[in-house]
DNA sequence: TGATTTTTGACACACTTTTGACATTGGGCC
DNA sequence: GGCCCAATGTCAAAAGTGTGTCAAAAATCA
């Protein structure tokens, strides 16, 4: 997912970019409105982050452009103040939702992910990657290339816990505490039972593991 | 169009209601949660728009309920002042957009023309393609290849409501929520007759059913 | 009324989960 | 290095649960 944004006050899109990236978009970055459209235009980005206020060409104006050719494209509004007029003629323009500065993180995340869960209404929506697998826990399956693995929910529930920590192990306990009830008799083999029929789905070579690692002593981890 | 409006302060539910019968909208009102569901089963409105704070049920709560049936419906949601963690829960229930208090006449319906805009393209149709099968609600009747099978009107709504998912699973409780009324005998074996006779006209192979497919602990979802 | 649609109950079957037995691996220790 | 112990891998079978299927009854429609 690319994200295309537009602000000409250097630190505003600094910020806006170390924001996305962490969260796994990828970002294009314009200083003024021409240059917005010209990238909208070579890459096609999944999403426009237009400030309003900008030299040569406003955010309005790159609305406008873009509109003309792609009606679908989200597109966000960055407004200086709460200059409420703007809402409505952005709004009317066809922006899909507007962003008052000062805002936070998790506001402007938050409507990131709901434009884009509105544009694809039927792809990953709440979906996350396991290297060459994508998860979508709604459907309760895995992708690798064009190809589905079904999972029972414990199963997506366990590789959403290893992706929650992704870089860390997750320790047999909270394996349990987490995806089963809390009580537990200690030397069960439940635990492992399960991690051997998911490598035996999702892994290209079950013997040898890739994706979930074994680290002694403790649990699991995600490989990578 | 019609518009429901749920909303516990009398007075900002009749301005909102006259603000946008006046611009051609018919208004439904609820002044708790409770009602704006019972409301939006009833009478289907095409836009919801929910104040947050609510007796009964909140906005949060009716958002959530909704969503589970019907993940198209534009859901606009009212906040008392800048309560930011509120936009980032709204935003992540399926919320389409947020309108802090106080707001103005003219914020209010360009963001409610924005929402149906954006939800239009997608309802346009009335018949819908599920692989190889065309659906004609109206005529009660799936096209396959020119020749065509009769259908029930229940039969038509699961349909539907598989396609509205598509690319989900459909859990056996928003079945029966959707295609039959709330109240419900947990251990019936009435949704699996239905899907079973379902799978037997428009299955190819009603034994390996491609188009339904099972998803164990959940319910259903279309194949693809 | 007859025909269609919907619901119900009984039962079989398939899949998930758990368990126990045993094999294998890896690390520390002499 | 070779040994031992503990942790994990693996398998097969049992236990538990959800779903498929059928036939018949009930409800609804025309």
């Amino acid at each position: 997912m690319t994200i295309l944004i537009a602000e000409d006050d250097p630190l505003t899109l600094e910020a806006l970019a170390a924001c996305m990236e962490s969260e796994g978009f990828t970002t294009l970055r314009a200083a003024d409105g021409r240059q917005a459209v010209e990238l909208w235009r070579s890459s096609k980005p999944d999403l426009l982050c237009l400030d309003i206020m900008m030299p040569i060409l406003d955010g309005y104006e790159v609305c406008r452009r873009v509109r003309a050719s792609d009606r679908l494209l989200p597109i966000l509004f960055l407004s200086a103040k709460n200059q409420e007029i703007d809402v409505v003629v952005g709004l009317d323009l066809g922006a899909d939702d507007f962003i008052r500065k000062p805002f936070t993180r998790s506001e402007v995340m938050a409507r990131i992910r709901a434009a884009l869960r509105r544009s694809a209404p039927t792809e990953a929506a709440d979906s996350f990657v396991l290297g060459h697998l994508t998860i979508r826990p709604r459907a309760l399956i895995a992708e690798r290339g064009g190809k589905s693995i079904d999972l029972t929910p414990r199963e997506i529930s366990m590789l959403r816990l290893l992706h929650e920590h992704r870089g860390a192990a997750v320790s047999r306990d909270v394996f349990l505490d987490t995806c089963w009830g809390l009580d537990y008799f200690p030397d069960s083999r439940t635990l492992d039972q399960h991690i051997l029929l998911l490598r035996k789905k999702i892994e290209l070579d079950p013997a040898n593991p890739v994706i979930i690692q074994t680290v002694r002593a403790i649990g699991y981890r995600l490989g990578k």
